[in-house]
DNA sequence: ATTGAAGTTCCACTATATGGAATTCAATTT
DNA sequence: AAATTGAATTCCATATAGTGGAACTTCAAT
């Protein structure tokens, strides 16, 4: 049972950056991304018309963009005439993940963590309203190396979602909370933005954000925010682990070490990035 | 002591495929992507001058195509002005990495190979004069998860790169081989098109393909092709060890039963993906 | 065979990318 | 502190490349 399953409602990736600020125009690349971004955020392979019925484009239009996307190997295309996800993306995305310096610093303190508490530990990103797990350490690695890398989640009920947005200025709290369509995963799932930005003030209070089951029944996690010191990444890192197992109480306990975690990273993020400003 | 090493040639991607057939234009698009993957092959961080330099665009067209990547999320520009890969590829990459049928059926067959020589597995398919990894299976998961999936590899030093290499038809093939800019890893590796050429013509032959320390001293592997249907994917897979625990007599047993592999996984994908022709 | 829906190609039109040059910015040196 | 240098960024007239409506082809189903 893997913990922050993908999330297949209609919430667009990048809506919400797009509401934080007049975001500048990306011209013929941004249209072609926002192709492949409807191809990746279906859970199934797309066949033309499909994928037509999500765009706005025009006929001719989408099937040029389509075809240079296959063409580039970000897109391949099956014979049966379905679109799905290129593996040259793979190859982006594992530069894209050894080389950034907010996992790689993280990475040792998100082990000690696991060591502390013998739970999953994750480290996570906000993009838009989605959640983006960097990465994830856990006991019974056997499982599926890449399982949860890379998925992105709602910012809204999970953990790391939720310690993200504490970290956030107030504008764009506004923004991306304003852009969040809400969805009920499970009975204690929040699903109003007053319930959301409510407990964010919680969250900046005590310096913790819990998910208490409100993404998958019977899970449970503390996060942490976290942020680079250009804020070029805002996100959290957060333990998990199974209801039956953590009480509210050891759940509780846990707050302080990953509170203390989320502070030596940036604290070596600020020696290492910047002995400057 | 990672086996299947980046290899930080001057080798970009993508150069087979030109020479494999006329490309067609991507247009804009493909410069875009052109410029990305100058950012994903370098293996630090690259300032605009840095780029500029190996791009053949002038500054002001570099600058927005940078600028529009940077606002995509495809890459991520540090305060330090050096771009590095973006996070948001790894979203892209997760539905490609979960989603591609190829890995997905392969998948069962590669624990099954692990759980009968105890070694490492790999997964891989070619892409122009690269093998990229797709999936691995080895027994000290705890290492790094991610770690070389997405990873690219010679093709001409890799068991999974030569076995791909021979299924490749004729006309393919002398492209593909065209394109390498050899390089000498070890005192093993081939380092001519003839050389190789000669190699496939044994591979064709016997159904396996052998690394012989020709990519790093101390790692052997057997490999045997593989190829979807349609051939969209042609690659293989392999069982790899170190040199001083697996003797030439050993990874010669290996042989047939990653050859066995490598038709159940063929059989498979004919029955799931074309009860067809 | 016939129909219909899905996918692909075409081409005049127009929006968009281009790229050389000017400008701003940020370090380094005098 | 002022000057210098090299890098990064912005500007804008021009040319190129993307657009999109419509015609065409393909394939499956009746």
């Amino acid at each position: 049972m893997d913990n922050p399953a993908d999330h297949e409602d209609e919430a667009r990736s990048g809506i919400g950056r797009e509401a934080v600020r007049g975001r500048a125009d990306t011209g013929t690349l941004g249209k072609a991304i926002a192709v492949l971004d409807i191809v990746a955020s279906a859970d199934q392979p797309m066949r033309f018309t499909d994928i037509l019925a999500r765009s706005d484009q025009p006929r001719g239009t989408l099937h040029r963009q389509l075809s240079n996307l296959v063409e580039e190997g970000l897109l391949s295309l099956g014979r049966d005439h379905s679109y799905s996800v290129g593996i040259r993306l793979l190859k982006f995305a594992a530069k894209a993940w050894a080389g950034n310096q907010f996992r790689v610093i993280a990475e040792p303190h998100l082990r000690r963590l696991h060591d502390l508490t013998g739970e999953t530990v994750h480290l996570g990103v906000l993009r838009g309203n989605e959640v983006i797990y960097l990465d994830k350490v856990e006991s019974r690695q056997a499982v599926r190396m890449y399982s949860q890398i890379g998925n992105a989640s709602p910012v809204y009920c999970t953990g790391v979602g939720k310690a993200g947005l504490s970290a956030l200025p107030d504008a764009e709290l506004q923004a991306v909370v304003a852009s969040i369509r809400f969805r009920r995963f499970t009975d204690s799932t929040l699903v109003t933005p007053e319930a959301l930005l409510r407990e964010i003030e919680e969250i900046r209070a005590s310096g913790n954000a819990y998910d208490r089951e409100e993404h998958e029944p019977g899970i449970r996690c503390v996060a942490a925010p976290l942020h680079s010191a250009d804020r070029s990444f805002v996100g959290g890192l957060s333990v998990t682990g199974p209801a039956y197992r953590i009480s509210p109480e050891l759940l509780e306990s846990w707050a302080v070490l990953v509170r203390n975690a989320a502070g030596a990273i940036m604290e070596d993020m600020g020696a290492r990035l910047g002995p400057r400003t």
